[in-house]
RNA sequence: GCGCCCGUAGCUCAGUUGGAUAGAGCAUCAGCUUGCGGAGCUGAGGGUCGCACGUUCGAGUCGUGCCGGGCGCGCCA
């Protein structure tokens, strides 16, 4: 509706600029929605930028423009010039009317646009290595990759969703050799290094305890977990493995056992990966080596020191980079660059990597480096996040990553419920600290709780429905009612923030943030639940039977847009709660 | 020290290529209300948009400099 306004405009101009003479490009014309009701219900500045260039007052801009236009073909009930030279549209109100019955006829469609079309897109997100469980960090990349992706579904591209884990180096080793360590210990064949000693790095770290060599690694994984792997081995294999190198059995089985907690977790959270990729197999299929000969041939690849280093300064980055270290082994840069060429060689027109703001540093020497092997930097895009802070009670949850004493997203997702964490996940801009009230999380107020408010809202539809039944109604189908009888100004706004829906799911897209969702219906069902509740001056169900079909119809166009912005979210729909 | 992000109401935060008198939720206060669904409805107060300068018809939004907070600056990932 607004598109179409906005072409009429669009020719008006046209022929208005064609008639004086003028050549140059016509400049587009925007719309939006004022803030002010008495503006209109859209206003357009085109007449101020054309002020210079066609030496002329804007108001006068306005007034020709407005006359040139008309009445749109029946569109436009009244457009005035205000201000210092706005075009302030007012639309005939059966335009917003109509619009209820086209909502019910899309459905599930609604919102949907094909912008996307043919297009294929791989969003890369959560990537945490499986050294233990996620943390509240991580839980926000989930949700934001996942809702990102479904946003881009929604505007009809091919969405990949994908993991990348590194398996192949140093880290992994590390875990391996934590988990001999408390294997070894608990068969008594060990000493578990001094409580202070694990607390502060500065503390000397002690070779041997009452007879018994302390074997955990200085930098090992400290958290509960790995004792509770170390005993399924124990329970497996008994003493059969005190031989077994760190990075053999014990790496394997630990690895597997947490990235099977991973996806569980993800799965809690209705987050099911496509793709799991993982480092090892770059190895296998050779990667390495060619990107770093590729990478050579250029000259972008030097020896030095006894290391292999990237020549990132080359490449307008502040410093080079170590490819292969002295020892032999990679660094991670060197197969992330060789990942980000294998994923384009898959064929994906965009490349979206979701990242913590403590992995950006990264993304600039991956992106330069995977450009001068042929990859137009702008199809490999970063969203950036910020990290998370937990609040209860007025004070900030301590976390650390080191001692493990993180909160996990199992634990919130338990206390919460995953539509809850979801909710407060993604209500926030990516690159905004977010903080996380578990306060209000946690309450079951719908009033308060801003999630159970929008899924109450999607609720009540229903609680309509049933009561409506009782008197032999049922919800009425797009063409079985008249959209006219909704002028109540209440509904005239219902509907206008309803049409807004496609509008703001193509924004969110486009600009990969899908925090606006969020408000977007926390505004929706701040107009829902107060319409409902008062029943006196627009009661859905009354004894005037058109009316009352007219109003099921309205219901139903809400619901339709309730259920569609919550499964962006990935939050349920409730039928009641 | 250098790089990136943030700074908007008491708190947590929105603010659509720069638009008209800067918004929401929570909290506070006042009045109304006994419900198509669990207490609700209506209204009010609350702001030098961190500070300064600049760009222009117009700046919360763009530029520069400063102040404050977070993150990063490794042959760790």
């Amino acid at each position: 509706m607004k598109q179409e306004l906005s072409d009429q405009i669009d020719k008006a101009l046209r022929r208005l600029l064609e008639r004086s003479g003028d050549t140059e490009p016509s400049p587009s014309v925007a719309l939006d929605t004022p803030r002010r009701p008495e503006h209109g219900d859209f206003a357009c500045n085109v007449a101020m930028g054309l002020a210079k260039r066609l030496g002329q007052a804007p108001r006068a801009i306005a007034e020709s423009l407005v006359a040139e236009l008309g009445d749109a073909g029946g569109l436009v009930e009244s457009a005035d010039v205000a201000g210092p030279g706005f075009i302030n549209f007012k639309l005939d109100l059966s335009a917003w009317q109509n619009q209820v019955p086209e909502i019910l006829r899309k459905g599930s469609l609604y919102g949907c646009s094909d912008e996307g079309a043919d297009k294929r897109v791989q969003v890369e997100f959560v990537s945490a290595n499986p050294t233990g469980p996620l943390s509240t960090g991580h839980g926000r990349n989930a949700v934001l990759g996942d809702c990102t992706a479904r946003l881009l579904e929604k505007v009809g591209f091919e969405v990949t969703r994908e993991y990348y884990f590194n398996d192949g180096g140093r880290q992994m080793r590390v875990l391996g050799e934590s988990v001999k360590a408390r294997y070894l210990e608990r068969l008594g064949r060990a000493a578990s290094p001094s409580p202070e000693a694990l607390a502060d790095p500065e503390t000397a770290w002690l070779e041997e305890s009452e007879g018994l060599p302390v074997v955990f690694p200085r930098d090992g994984y400290q958290g509960e977990y790995i004792g509770g792997i170390a005993q399924d081995l124990i329970d497996q294999f008994g003493e059969g493995l005190i031989h077994e190198p760190g990075d053999g059995q014990f790496r394997d089985y630990a690895q597997s056992q947490i990235f099977a907690e991973i996806t569980k977790t993800l799965d809690s959270i209705g987050i099911v990966f496509d793709v799991n990729f993982n480092e090892k197999s770059l190895y296998d299929r050779g990667l390495l080596e060619r990107t770093l000969e590729d990478l050579r041939a250029l000259g972008l690849v030097y020896d030095a020191e006894g290391a292999v280093w990237l020549a990132s300064t080359k490449m307008d980055l502040d410093r080079d980079r170590v490819l292969v270290k002295g020892t032999g082994e990679p660094t991670y840069l060197l197969p992330d660059i060789a990942y980000h060429c294998d994923k384009f060689s898959r064929g994906f027109d965009q490349m979206i990597d979701v990242l913590g703001a403590d992995h950006i540093e990264q993304f600039p020497f991956v992106q330069k480096a995977v450009a001068a092997l042929g990859v137009n930097p702008d199809q490999l895009e970063l969203i950036m996040h910020q990290f998370v802070t937990i609040t209860s009670q007025g004070e900030k949850v301590k976390q650390s990553t080191r001692r493990a004493t993180f909160v996990t997203v199992d634990e919130l997702v338990e206390q919460v419920g995953s539509d809850v964490f979801r909710f407060f996940m993604i209500e926030r801009k990516p690159e905004g600290h977010l903080d996380f009230d578990l306060d209000l999380a946690r309450d079951q107020n719908w009033r308060k709780n801003p999630a159970y408010y929008v899924q109450y809202a999607h609720a009540r539809t229903y609680g309509i429905e049933r009561k409506a039944s009782e008197v032999g109604l049922s919800m009425p189908d797009h063409d079985a009612f008249d959209p006219l009888r909704l002028d109540q100004p209440e509904e005239i706004q219902l509907i206008q923030k309803l049409v807004g829906f496609s509008e703001m799911v193509s924004r969110a897209a486009s600009t990969r943030e899908p925090h606006h969702v969020a408000y977007y219906l926390r505004e929706l069902a701040g107009l829902w639940n107060p319409y409902l509740q008062d029943g006196v001056r627009h009661r859905v169900l009354s004894d005037d039977a058109a009316l009352t079909q007219a109003r099921l119809g309205l219901v139903g166009a809400v619901r339709v847009v309730l259920r569609e912005g919550l499964s962006l979210l990935g939050v349920s729909s409730p039928e009641r709660m």
